[in-house]
RNA sequence: GGAGGGGUUCCCGAGCGGUCAAAGGGAGCAGACUGUAAAUCUGCCGGCGAAGCCUACGGAGGUUCGAACCCUCCCCCCUCCA
């Protein structure tokens, strides 16, 4: 069996290691404990996260005991690593309430049973620090020197870094520091921005207990457009199913850029490397069932075969079924053929019969419907002629839809460009 | 605490009494072309609306026929000095 570490090199998810011999014995021979810290500024995580999660799940599959630490305590404080400015400091029950809800979330991916994996927040640690005792015990090891000459600090000394943030680096390398001790923890792995806060972890460790751990980082993920991840013009793509629904979600996935298809199979789907290959012998639109399959697999991790496929079903409804040969991706749950297909998933709106009656103008519409956050959006929209009905082109941006738009299922359907449906239902 | 420089529409960034809903770039949206891709070209890009009105340039006041631009106070950020 491929040892974890070699499923992290062949899947892109290592960008830095510090001792990489050491580690891929360590990984290779022995169970291990490693964490990830998770920021809880929201409510969700989002697709950004989606590395560091599928690391703790790849390792849990390997035999390794994963740590998913919500930082509720270090969010108190604010990261500055990777940020050109402060981030806004949430209050002490946002932060518990984030946390909560991201302990939620984690456990779809990790499971979280007895003695499989842990799921902490330092809140519980660090909020009960003595600050002196901690200057004494902690703040003594590190060098302000360094602390400065570190890449993340150094940006941050352009704009402006105030002591709160500075003292960051040494909460997080007390966070390695403690479950060092508490859980035998020995593997930090994180984004590459984190790489002074777990080598500093390393170093407390290394000075106080005298012990080697390590640490790993993941590449920051950009789309081969340079673009973060997860952005779209609805904004974040989040991981929960109220803020992005599984159908959305899906649609970002198969929207993929092709020159990302086959790192992002990698990356974002427990699928074979072997079938994930294979991409390469597609080309052109039929580079487009890799894109199915990667939107397919990625939905189901997140939010379950069941809306994978209803989001399938409405995909395939909306812009016509991409079959996926069985050839490709023999190990891939994804529906091979449609028999029958669905729209449940599309984003609906109901409207009274009355007011159908009557008609409503099409800009009206686009608005209630979601499709143009305003009525202004809207007719421009329409009058530059990127509104439809039907898969008819709206002529003027006042056109009335009424009944006699709705199909026997009494559904109009809307779309805004070539991409954004949503059912109008007559009620 | 002292001296200086700043806070502009999603982001960067011009504007420095009227012609400013505010240059330019980025992001975003749409159209053409396509493969629900990329690139390219074109249009749009505060809100409501027919003209027009309303809301916006850190906050609160003030000067003026008129202020993002001038004055006062306050808040925040940066640089240098303590």
């Amino acid at each position: 069996m491929k040892s974890v570490y070699d499923v992290f090199r062949e899947r892109g998810f290592i960008e830095q290691i510090t001792d990489e011999p050491q580690i891929r014995e360590l990984l290779e021979q022995k169970s291990i404990t490693c964490y990830i810290g998770f920021d809880p500024t929201a409510t969700s995580l989002h697709i950004g996260s989606l590395v560091p999660i599928m690391s703790l799940a790849h390792m849990q599959r390997h035999g390794h005991r994963p740590i998913a630490l919500v930082g509720g305590g270090t969010g108190l404080i604010g990261d500055p690593s990777g940020k050109t400015e402060m981030r806004q400091i949430l209050t002490r029950e946002q932060i518990d309430h984030n946390a909560g809800c991201l302990k939620k979330q984690l456990s779809r991916y990790i499971d979280f049973g007895e003695g499989w994996a842990v799921l902490l927040n330092n809140a519980d640690w660090l909020t009960r620090l003595n600050y002196i005792e901690f200057l004494r015990d902690i703040g003594r090891h590190f060098s302000v020197n360094r602390m400065l000459a570190a890449e993340s600090y150094r940006i941050r000394l352009e704009t402006g870094l105030n002591f709160i943030e500075f003292n960051y680096m040494l909460l997080q390398a007390y966070d390695f520091l403690y479950l060092f001790q508490q859980y035998g923890c020995l593997l930090q792995m994180g984004g590459n921005d984190q790489w002074g806060n777990m080598v500093a972890g390393i170093d407390l460790i290394r000075r106080i207990e005298g012990k080697t751990t390590y640490s790993m980082t993941f590449p920051l993920i950009t789309t081969s457009q340079g673009h973060k991840m997860g952005k779209t013009e609805k904004g974040t793509v989040w991981l929960d199913a109220e803020l992005t629904s599984p159908y959305e979600y899906y649609q970002y996935w198969i929207n993929t850029e092709d020159a990302d298809v086959g790192r992002f199979l990698a990356l974002f789907t427990f699928l074979p490397m072997e079938e994930i290959h294979e991409v390469k012998a597609l080309t052109d639109a039929r580079l487009n069932m890799a894109k199915t399959v990667l939107a397919f697999e990625a939905t189901k991790i997140t939010h379950g075969q069941g809306a994978a496929v209803a989001a399938w079903k409405a995909s395939a409804e909306a812009f016509g079924v991409r079959p996926v040969e069985n050839l490709f991706f023999p190990s891939s749950t994804i529906p091979r053929s449609a028999e029958e297909l669905g729209t449940a998933a599309i984003p609906s709106i109901e409207k009274n019969r009355e007011a159908l009656v009557q008609g409503i103008p099409a800009f009206e519409l686009f608005q209630d419907a979601g499709l143009c956050s305003s009525r202004g959006e809207a007719r421009r929209l329409i009058a530059q002629g990127g509104g439809y009905v039907n898969d008819r082109q709206i002529g003027a941006f006042d056109e009335k839809i009424g009944l006699s738009d709705a199909d026997e299922k009494g559904e109009i359907r809307l779309r805004k460009g070539k991409k954004r449906y949503v059912i109008l239902t007559v009620r």
